[in-house]
DNA sequence: CTGAAAGCGCTTACAG
DNA sequence: CTGAAAGCGCTTACAG
């Protein structure tokens, strides 16, 4: 009488069970899994019966301790930023038909938790990473790259390569903002910033808003605010921009969710938008669309971005050696934020 | 001369380098990893130099073929409803001091993707899992739960005993939003909920709506309109229920995010809130502070059900076999988009 | 308290 | 084309 442990994974099938219902060898069995070379046409389809007949599910960890996972990280930094989901989208419909299968993490800003985070990843033999928005760990990259297949998306390093990046053209679309609000009368524009020493991003999209005030000649009005991205550290900063006497007319956000709060702030102090101040964010998410909001923002396409970033993960963990840097060209999408205001 | 395979993981310490390390056997290593009973003071204190110094991380995955991973999965169903973020910041604050890391994986609402994301954590040997808002596999979850530790968030089950779950009660913040419209002179209240057949806070929530209603007297006002929750389907349905002659005094709304795309209809409508409808919405999450939205909502303390679901899955991993439902009681949180109108 | 050996479920050379 | 055997890095009884 053979009694079933209590342990959890007694109903379990593994490629033993798999080999002796098929008649064939284990070897055969992993080489039909894998799709690997040198099987015949007969062998195979007997294996694949009774995969299906027992309803055979490989384990990846022990798939890993050899071979691969079959699995991909995703880190976000802030799950709260609806950009993210865009991204999500593109990296899911890019592994819908791939054996692969998707695990996120969060690294919160508090804390080492970004390094942990990829650590953890490498611990559990994830087969590649997709990185969004690296912010501390930038300088070890190169040296985490060298030892598991990387993408980062929201970085920008074209001359590295070691991993591949995917972006948008940032300095391009701060650019195309600046010339958005001044095509529609707003020449003081302001920029309200991320506070942070590493984001190359940021660095681009500061860049482009400042080259773009100079060559506009309106110069003398730049004036980049930054904040770290906690609702109270941005309400303090916006209070303080908005609340001021010599408040600009328009006010560029480096990302949408930031802008949001921006109108909110603004609303409180009874500020109308855009009459009194015209506001443009960036990643044209979802509410930018809503009536409420009418954000004006840049499209970075973050779908096609997620998609991209999956694409090259999965040649890199196939074996591709020379890194690839992946650009979109953003644009601006306006809505009533920014509109020219009656004359 | 040894040369180094191009293999990825080639600077990986392993258990067996640390026990030559520190001069002991590899088991005696595993057990200190472990915390297990038996092993001298002293020796753990020369395991854990060596480890330090050769900066020995485990495999999770070699763990996990004998024992635990030290992984827990954690299945959302939709990235974009930002009351996740919520549950997972009390989730990932319960297992900030423990050995634990967080996996996310997202079932898509279309496709059997619930299904395919269960059964991928399990391959992947998660050592238990939380399900947010479980809907088409209820059925299975018995099944599933039988095998590996599982605690659901946002899914009524209080006579089963094979997994936790872990709740607001929906049925009284149900009645507590009829209730503060009414107390504002609102009386007659449409709900929109979701089109699903297998919800049970849904279920819940309607039942609470229904009987709240006529429970007050106003039980003839009772109506209940269900969408999916795609941006469009949602859309189509409020300009029905708002743009028709009949239209309610005030609408609520099964989440917060349905509530925000609400409010962008009746503002394109040039309705007025709460003038013209007052909007309630549930979860209370950040959106709702916003100015521009000023959302009422029902504060189901997202942090609080995470933080709990991560404990009892813990618990249940380490080998508690009863079931436990932790239910937490909700409130309304009042803001303009419900106040009473002027008179 | 400590360690040698078997084994978890796969993949990978290597023979045949 | 097919399979027997070794091995991935851990944990788990089991001896000592």
């Amino acid at each position: 009488m053979v009694e079933a442990k209590p342990g959890k994974k007694s109903d379990r099938v593994t490629i033993r069970e798999v080999a002796e219902d098929a008649g064939v060898s284990v070897a055969a069995v992993s080489k039909v899994l894998r799709e690997a070379y040198g099987v015949s046409e007969s062998l195979r389809n007997k294996v694949r019966a009774s995969m299906d007949k027992l309803n055979y599910r490989p384990l990846a960890s022990a798939r890993g301790m050899r071979g691969q996972t079959y699995t991909l990280g995703l880190i976000l930094p802030d799950i709260r930023n609806p950009f993210f989901a865009d991204i999500l989208a593109g990296v899911n419909s890019a592994l819908e038909r791939t054996q692969y299968q998707l695990m996120m993490g969060t690294s919160h800003s508090h804390g080492p938790a970004e390094e942990a985070m990829i650590e953890a990843m490498i611990d559990r033999q994830m087969d590649g990473i997709i990185l969004i928005g690296t912010t501390k760990y930038v300088d070890r990259l190169g040296h985490l790259a060298r030892q598991k297949p990387l993408v980062a998306i929201g970085h920008h390093a074209k001359s590295n390569t070691d991993f591949d990046t995917v972006n948008n053209d940032d300095q391009l679309g701060a650019r195309l903002v600046v010339k958005h609000l001044l095509a529609n009368g707003f020449r003081n524009i302001a920029m309200l910033s991320l506070a942070t020493t590493t984001s190359t991003i940021l660095a681009e999209r500061e860049l482009g808003y400042r080259r773009e005030m100079i060559e506009q000649g309106v110069g003398e009005n730049i004036n980049i605010v930054r904040s770290p991205q906690t609702l109270r550290e941005v309400q303090i900063a916006a209070r303080r921009l908005l609340g001021g006497p010599d408040r600009p007319e328009a006010l560029f956000c480096w990302t949408d969710f930031i802008a949001l709060e921006v109108i909110s702030v603004a609303t409180e102090l009874g500020l109308s938008i855009p009459g009194d101040l015209a506001i443009v964010g960036y990643d044209n998410t979802m509410y930018c669309d809503f009536a409420q909001n009418a954000l004006t923002s840049v499209d970075q396409s973050g779908e096609l971005l997620g998609l991209q970033s999956a694409r090259l993960l999965i040649e890199r963990v196939r074996g591709r050696g020379e890194a690839e840097h992946f650009v979109v060209t953003p644009r601006v999408v306006a809505r009533n934020s920014s509109k020219r205001r009656a004359v």
